[in-house]
DNA sequence: TATGAATGAGATTTCATTCAT
DNA sequence: AATGAATGAAATCTCATTCAT
């Protein structure tokens, strides 16, 4: 049981090294050797846990999605109506943006990148569907516009990402206020 | 002049090999054997063109958004009225992300990694100054939301690139029809 | 223990690879590579043991100075008598450069050369103290002519470098009656 | 005329930014492309005068060389007295080494240096005869000690080279008194 | 004669991965 | 399970030399 805590450990710290060191220097810039040290392990160690570089970052990617899919629907229920359903959605996946800033930047990095390979990018985007099922409500219930998940998404989701990195580089600050006026330009974009 | 021609010629196709390269298997997976293969043309001849692999990308950078910018400005006089002058560039910049598919992911990936150094990323920006005028305008007027030029630029124009990359993915087609629902979104999102 | 013999094995065969190559083509025709196959590792396992080409030359340089140096002064104490004190640091630097002929002719070519960083050669001077001590108290006490220690040691000490590199170009042979005709020569130059 | 004149001003030039970037840079660190750049012609241009980069160093030692015992010798005439003779000499080769210190610097390093080959390294020495003959007749008149040329020439001739690099590299000023005291010593160290 | 452009060959260095322990 | 050492393969970059003009 130690034993296997420590191992659990040990691929938390990489998982933790992977994100921070893509973040800040992007993945071509982020050799195994350099991941090993900031998770203080050796570099043959990685390959207990994972098969080559681009496993550990297919994973690495499929986990942060899940967490953050996990935290974005935690408190909806599909018995809400659409808006509050939406508010209550948008207003958590903004809050994981503000709390794991790390996580989200990695996030933001693979999905504009060819870093992640097709099936590891589908895997991550299967966690969505509760969203793309409220939409479809909405669409019926003549709440939202009818128009493909993919602009939804570019108009009331994608947006947070363009933020966190423009906050990322130092070019912006994101305060409570930024956030209002976010979803409230979100929910003009995408409501009928 | 015939020599002049031809070197410029070479300098093209470097360019357009590496925005190819990198839009296909990004900054890691592009070097520059490859590109110098792709351009026909020796590896050592990319160093009479570039200091090296950096500076290649991100003049290649630098220029493409040029151009990308010159596109998008093109018809733009200051004089419109703010909502006739949005939807004048707004309408470039979704022309030519069809036209140029090629560049428009370029600078998607561009602006989303760490590939690009930070001055050459100031110089990109740069050119978008008629647009942040528009906008200044706009807000003093009363028809924007009185809300940062970073906000308005990520509800407004990128995602565009969002779609772009999900057109490039194969997962959706972007049609006519995309591009109105589009604008449409894009305005009601930072309308006031 | 086993291990750590090894690597020490492989730090020193790399050394005396490197004065090999670099006494019979110079620094700019002992590639790397060259180096690696002299030594039998893989020209990647250099960089664990050096930060570069020009790290590896330097701390050569420093190792064999401080090797030659130690050499020197192995048998001096501070006690003895100018002149004997000078005869002894003498013969015992002329037979480190018989007995050490690889290792000799290594510093002489970096002594006349822009090959070693300044840091490095002065690093490699400070050893030489006892025998500008010696000099001191020589001219203190009337013994030594009253100039300059770069004069005393152009005249006394670095001859031997020059008559070194004539026998390894197989223009001239040392032999003992050689050393004993050099130190008077040497001693000649700087005695009072 | 005015032709061959360029061509042999372009000649100059080269021989010029030799000396002065391998004095500097070493061997090692003194390109083709560097040197042309310098010398204000084209690296292609190189080849019209020498056979490729070593004839060139070759070439330009013959000629340093040559030029150096040109000096050297210039107001000796083989009817004055050995001691005569020989100050005459010393201090003509002083005063060379002071006054063109670049070529002299130059000298300095290739005779030092596996960088020049031997047929050129034999033919730059061959000037020297007239130095050789003054100290055979030395040693028959009983003024010089019976040691060989190469000794005396490491005692009196090459420890001006010594003070030299020092005085390059910034280490030590040669003076008037410094050339006076180092005559002494050279004479003391020859003389019987 | 002179050259700017171009390059093949090769130098240095990096890195994902493996292996002996 | 865990690793430090080691490396083959490949990446970036340099340079002496040549070629078309």
């Amino acid at each position: 049981m130690a034993k296997l805590q420590k191992s659990k450990d040990k691929r938390e710290a990489l998982v933790k090294a992977t994100i921070c060191l893509v973040n800040n220097d992007g993945f071509h810039a982020a050799p195994m050797s350099k991941i090993a040290k900031m998770a203080n392990i050796s570099p043959a160690t990685i390959y207990l846990f994972f098969e080559g570089k681009q496993d550990l970052v297919n994973q690495v990617y499929i986990e942060v999605k899940a967490s953050f899919s996990d935290y974005a629907f935690e408190t909806f229920t599909d018995d809400m109506d659409v808006e509050a359903g939406f508010e209550l959605i948008w207003k958590r996946i903004a809050h994981f943006k503000l709390k794991e800033r790390e996580e989200a930047m990695f996030l933001a990095q693979c999905d504009n990148t060819p870093m992640i390979d097709e099936p590891s990018r589908k895997e991550g985007i299967k966690h969505l569907q509760p969203l793309l099922d409220l939409w479809h409500r909405g669409k019926e219930e003549g709440v939202l516009k009818p128009v493909s998940d993919y602009l939804l998404y570019a108009y009331s989701i994608n947006p947070l990402s363009f933020l966190m990195l423009a906050q990322h580089r130092g070019e912006c600050v994101i305060t409570e206020k930024t956030i209002i006026e976010a979803y409230q330009a979100a929910w003009d974009s995408i409501k009928l």
